[in-house]
DNA sequence: CTTCGCTGACTAACCGGTCAGCTACTACGC
DNA sequence: GCGTAGTAGCTGACCGGTTAGTCAGCGAAG
């Protein structure tokens, strides 16, 4: 009832981004979302044209959120997977939107010019420090990019862990596990 | 017009293995399925009885054929993430199939005593071997094991590398970055 | 009275699953 | 060797439910 317009968009992309972190574009329902938004399901037509057009639109949302969530440090690698490793704990829905879009996307070559752009900034960067000797620089830097975001997410699986004290006991063991391997490939040797 | 039950059998079954690969449980289509294996789409019902259990049957396949493709070596986890760096190269469905099986099917309770009893050979094996020297002990052997599979696979996204001469050596230099960080992960400090 | 936000009802296509029945192969009586 | 009955393998046609997308129109706000 609340006849607003920019609000309606909001409710509805929060809503979008649930059912597509969970099912999926191909498992995503139109009515569920617009259900859960509270809404009729034409609103969606209304203002995204379609599913898969919102789902782009709910992807780019996610991304832009995780880049400018967790900043890139090039001199402080271990600091920076640290809190990607909290960053994608604390925001599991992210990481899965991120997953479906890579199977049922895959890499397009739009993206393609993009992700070099970002990766490109960030090995520039890394080669910088590697270079200053902050950082051991036995590894390409867009390869140990890689390898440190990939050990960062490994264990986001999207389903989140139960709040027991076990549970929260297992992640800060993993955090620091990631941390510490990040250390290990970042430091020079004594 | 084969006639045969088992032929047909596994003729279905790698159909739905590429359909599975390719475009999830719920983006997968019955009737392209048994198209491309050139049957009825019947068939698949006669032999497998319904959608869902045939990816079962085709995810349990892919896992066993992963599983024993690429043994555990916990004295050699450079050796090992290399292989698995090169098994999930050359077969880059095995690698979707297990994705889309966590993101559609989540981590059931079944499952997770299947992964723990698997997890925890490795772990106790690789907490052997890092009791006995050979690899250095700073990072828990179950977080370890882990991060090392995460890193051999940082990579396989499903879409093969074209292989053109730029396109191999972009591979090799990535096998060769994830070998080094596992290295250095697992020897201790000079 | 006009415009913007919104709804309910509708549709055409799609998709998993079923069923009656056809066809080729086999076994067996002669 | 030869009909013939039985059966396993297989097919095309069909069905009911679901789903993305559409459309005519209603009601509130300016």
């Amino acid at each position: 009832m609340a006849r607003n317009s920019t609000a309606t968009r909001a409710l509805l992309l929060k809503a979008a981004t649930d059912e597509f972190a969970q099912h999926g574009i191909a498992g995503a329902r139109v009515d569920r979302i617009a259900a859960a938004a509270g809404y009729n399901k034409n609103m969606l037509y209304v203002h995204f044209g379609s599913k898969d057009a919102l789902f782009d639109i709910v992807f780019e949302a996610a991304v832009a959120e995780i880049v400018d969530a967790v900043p890139f440090t090039a001199d402080d690698l271990p600091g920076y997977a640290g809190r990607l490793f909290d960053f994608h704990f604390s925001h599991p829905q992210l990481m899965r939107l991120a997953r479906w879009h890579s199977l049922e996307r895959g890499v397009a070559n739009a993206d393609l010019a993009a992700i070099a752009k970002a990766n490109s900034a960030k090995s520039k960067a890394l080669a910088a420090a590697q270079a200053a000797g902050a950082v051991r620089a036995e590894l390409p830097p867009g390869l140990l990019i890689t390898l440190v975001v990939s050990m960062a997410t490994a264990w986001s699986e999207g389903t989140p862990e139960p709040v027991t004290t076990a549970g929260r006991a297992a992640v800060t063991a993993r955090r620091k596990a990631v941390v510490q391997a990040v250390e290990q490939l970042t430091t020079s040797r004594s």
